[in-house]
DNA sequence: AAATTATAGTTGCATTTGAAACTAAATAAA
DNA sequence: TTTATTTAGTTTCAAATGCAACTATAATTT
């Protein structure tokens, strides 16, 4: 590969990664505070599975939102400080926490969902349904490339 | 939008982006560090436009990453403890700092150029030209979309 | 059964990041 | 000219993140 085509590189790949990653982050926010909800995207991306999975294990969130146990620990702490969730412990197998959504969480998960919606279709404007697939698709084949280099 | 369209949204793009932005910082780095270098992506994804642009200022730097002032101040701050760059002040507006490469800087850049590529690969690796193609335009359509929303 | 290994989750510490306030210089307005 | 406004960059403080070591329980091995 040329220099040139090593820069160009490393100015789209990462940078563009990074930049959209940051500003939709920023925006999902910015939307919940103008509706008066007090809630991060990554609080957002493990109260879906919690309300999906009905009481899912950590484990079982952290796979399902590709974040890691501490991550994942520190969010159900900040979830559960904010009395969204509880831990409830597996009555079979003590480790284990399932974490379940209380009423107030309940209520905000059906509270932030139009914001989900908005921020998507702020995200979305303007992109083909077709390239967003394939975007998606690339966005998966990279973290699967990733993962068992 | 239904609930699991919406749930289904989350779990795509915000998780996919945030995972593989992840995945690929840890995987530039490790592959640096595994040739005995010692840089960030940030830092890389900075010190390109310096080389490129020559005598850059941190203003047009941050453009040029889409970076933030704050994170260019701090970049260049970690380049210059590693003598890798110099502020220089610029001769007719004394608010401008201009940002060269050292020597070190310079020959740094060319030894992180092969890992570039090689981590380049390994994200690349299974997706067609065409795909990538769509895929960063997907991405700078999103950051676009975020930014004069 | 006792000792070993593996799993689920937490904690502590050091580094990174973000937002807002700040300094210093340049430009525009009065 | 002095005052106000804008621009470039830095600093500060609080919150987020990453890594390694840790606890507690469960499953295996001997």
């Amino acid at each position: 590969m040329t220099k040139e085509a090593s820069l160009q590189f490393h100015m789209s790949m990462g940078m563009l990664i990074n930049s959209a990653h940051r500003s939709m982050t920023k925006r999902f926010v910015t939307n919940a505070m103008e509706s008066g909800l007090d809630i991060s995207l990554d609080q957002w991306m493990v109260l879906g599975p919690i309300w999906q999975l009905e009481s899912a294990s950590q484990k079982e969130l952290g796979e399902m939102c590709l974040k890691d146990k501490i991550s994942i620990t520190r969010i159900i702490d900040a979830l559960e400080k904010k009395n969204l969730v509880v831990r409830v412990p597996d009555q079979i197998d003590h480790r284990i926490n399932r974490v379940v959504l209380t009423n107030a969480g309940k209520q905000l998960f059906y509270d932030v969902l139009p914001i989900m919606e908005k921020t998507r279709e702020e995200v979305r404007k303007d992109i083909p349904e077709q390239d967003f697939e394939i975007f998606k698709n690339v966005l998966s084949t990279i973290i699967k490339n990733l993962d068992d280099g």
